[in-house]
This record gives structure tokens, C-alpha cells and sequence, in this order.
DNA sequence: GGAAAGTAGCTTAGCGCTAAGCTATTTCTG
DNA sequence: CAGAAATAGCTTAGCGCTAAGCTACTTTCC
């Protein structure tokens, strides 16, 4: 009975079970993904309540987000977003229709590329977000401060490494 | 011009616009569980890939490795399998009228229970799974070979703890 | 032992996404 | 400067999920 490093959680479970199973498995990867996974997938529904109470899927407070973080005039193409958000841009159409029928945004012609659209964040936009930003952080807030200062620190610092190696894979 | 930390990543961009328009949120939550979302999304992609050379998504790996790890008989109701992946009933009725049709795993009734069936394995199903899953370790730790041994434990470490803050916040 | 409550699995409607294809417009190329 | 290639945004079909409701069966409770 010696002290566990930490109270044991479903994946420490899931491990378990591979490790009796095909004990020739190296699940060491399994013991970071499956927890990364999984705080996406709680942390997400989590944001997705959060959201709610301002009318706002994720999804959308993301297009309105990127359009606020763009500063004055609050203003980015259908292209811009969809790139930044990583969505097609059938995807897109979808959400700036829903945003552009609460009155959140508008979309007017681009001036210099008749192809092109110019979505704008409205006051009724611009507030909105401006306050569900603070929820958001709120509560992704309150869930790291299962982590002091210096861990989360660490933490942020081992995630930026992994994801710099996961998207630029060093050939 | 002081050393970096890390070179600077999309998540770092982000932070960097919020503060030059909302100088006044404390972003520092958004550097763990930004991170996290796209680490969760670029890896799932990638798995997603990894299984379809087995003729799977994703979601019917998740269900046949369930099966596998519980050991033989590889055996299980749809109810736990719906209740380990975390799906609605609906959602697993359709993952496993696919992998039955693709003879990866037969339903049978359930004896002592009539309203429950069995779920189980079958050999295509064993083998599928049992290369399948070689390759989907391969692919993470792959990935997880941008850190060093102590540092991927570390970041186990820090992420089971914050799992368990944020799953069972400590009221 | 019979009514009420609970549970297992399926079906349907609706949602948001992708992939593929479309038109209109712009940019590249010889 | 004309034809070819690329690009912007939209539409449609299809996919996998959830929420809600259904039937069949089991358990609980007087």
C-alpha cells in the first residue's frame, strides 16, 4: 500500500485493462491523449452551457470571437473565418447565417472583390461577445485552478511543445 | 530580443490579440485548454485517418477496443458500451449496425434478460482491432516523442490531475 | 400477485458538419 | 489581351450525433 502519485481515473483504468490484455502494448502515449481527449470533450460540453445562456452555440461564439480579437472595425471575410476556425466553408455559410439572423453580425459586399463578402460584428455582436468571453474564461478558470500557478504554467508550456511537434511533425 | 520559452504558437497569437482589445481578462486558462481543443482535434483527425486504412472511423475503433479490453469473452451490452463511450442509445444502435455489417462483431440476445442484447467479437473483429490499435499507439507515440520521457510523464501527470478537478470539481 | 416504476434497445426528427459541385469573379500566363 | 487557372461563397447530399418518444420486458412495492 504505498502513495499513489495521485488518485487513479478512468484512463489509469483503461490502461490497466490493455495491460492485462495485450501486455506487449506500450500505452505510455495513451496516458496523454486519452486524458486530452477527454478534457476536450467535458471542458467543451462545459463551454457549450456557458455559451447557451447568451443564446450561442461554441461554434458561433468562436466566429464572433475571432471577429472581436480582430479588433476595430470588427470586420474579416467568410474566407478569413473558415481558414482561422478550420471549418469548410459550407460550415461557415451555416454559421454566419445563424449569427447574421440573431442580429449578431452582417455580411455587406466587398468593395474591392465582387466575389467577396465582408462579415462586420453589430453593437448587439460586439456585447454579446464581450460578455461571454468573460463566462468562457470563467469557467475554464475555475476548472484549472485544480493546478497551482506554477503547474499550469508547466502545463501550458509541455502542451505548446507537443502541439509544435504534433502540427509541424519535424519530417 | 530575450530567449523564447518555446517558439511561439497560434494559442500565443491569440492571448497576444485578446490583450491587445480586452487588456483586462486574464487569458492565462486559455493557454492550457486552447491547447488542449486543438490537440484533441489535430490528433483525432490524424487517428481518424490511422483507422480508415482498417475500414473504421474512429467511433467504431472506441466500440470494438471496448470489447477487446474487457477481455474474452469480448462481451458486452449495448447499454455499457453506450455508457463507457459516453453515447446516447441512438448513437450506439448506429455504430453497431455498421460494424455488424461489417462482421466485426454479431449481436445476440441476452439469456437471463430479454430486454438486453449481447454484443461480442467476433474473429474478424479480434483481429481488426488487435492491429488496429498497434497502429493508433504508433501514431500517438509518435506524436508524444516531442517530449522526452520525464516530460511526457509529467504532462500525464498534470493533466490527470486537472481531469479530476474538472470531472468531480471538489464542490 | 398485480400495479407502478424503471430499464433495454430502437426509431425518428433535427442539427451541424464535410465533400463535392456550382456560378461569378479575379489573377495568372503566353 | 484572350484563355486558363485559381478563388470566394453558396448549395446539396450524406453522415453521425442528440433528444425525445416508442415497445418490450423487468424490478419494485404495496
Amino acid at each position: 500500500m504505498s502513495t499513489p502519485k495521485a488518485s487513479r481515473d478512468p484512463v489509469d483504468a483503461i490502461v490497466d485493462q490493455w495491460a492485462a490484455v495485450r501486455p506487449d502494448l506500450d500505452t505510455a502515449a495513451m496516458e496523454v491523449f486519452g486524458r486530452v481527449y477527454r478534457l476536450a470533450r467535458t471542458m467543451g460540453d462545459r463551454m457549450e452551457k456557458a455559451y447557451a445562456r447568451f443564446g450561442i452555440s461554441r461554434g458561433e461564439f468562436d466566429v464572433i470571437a475571432t471577429l472581436r480579437r480582430s479588433g476595430a472595425p470588427h470586420t474579416l471575410s467568410p474566407r478569413q473565418l473558415s481558414a482561422t476556425l478550420m471549418l469548410t466553408t459550407g460550415g461557415m455559410t451555416g454559421r454566419l447565417d445563424k449569427l447574421e439572423r440573431a442580429g449578431l453580425l452582417r455580411r455587406s459586399p466587398d468593395l474591392h472583390d465582387r466575389r467577396a463578402l465582408q462579415v462586420t460584428l453589430t453593437d448587439k455582436g460586439l456585447a454579446v461577445v464581450d460578455e461571454a468571453v468573460g463566462a468562457g474564461l470563467a469557467l475554464q478558470t475555475e476548472a484549472l485552478s485544480a493546478l497551482d500557478e506554477e503547474q499550469a504554467g508547466q502545463l501550458a508550456d509541455l502542451l505548446r511543445q507537443l502541439l509544435a511537434g504534433t502540427v509541424n511533425p519535424p519530417s
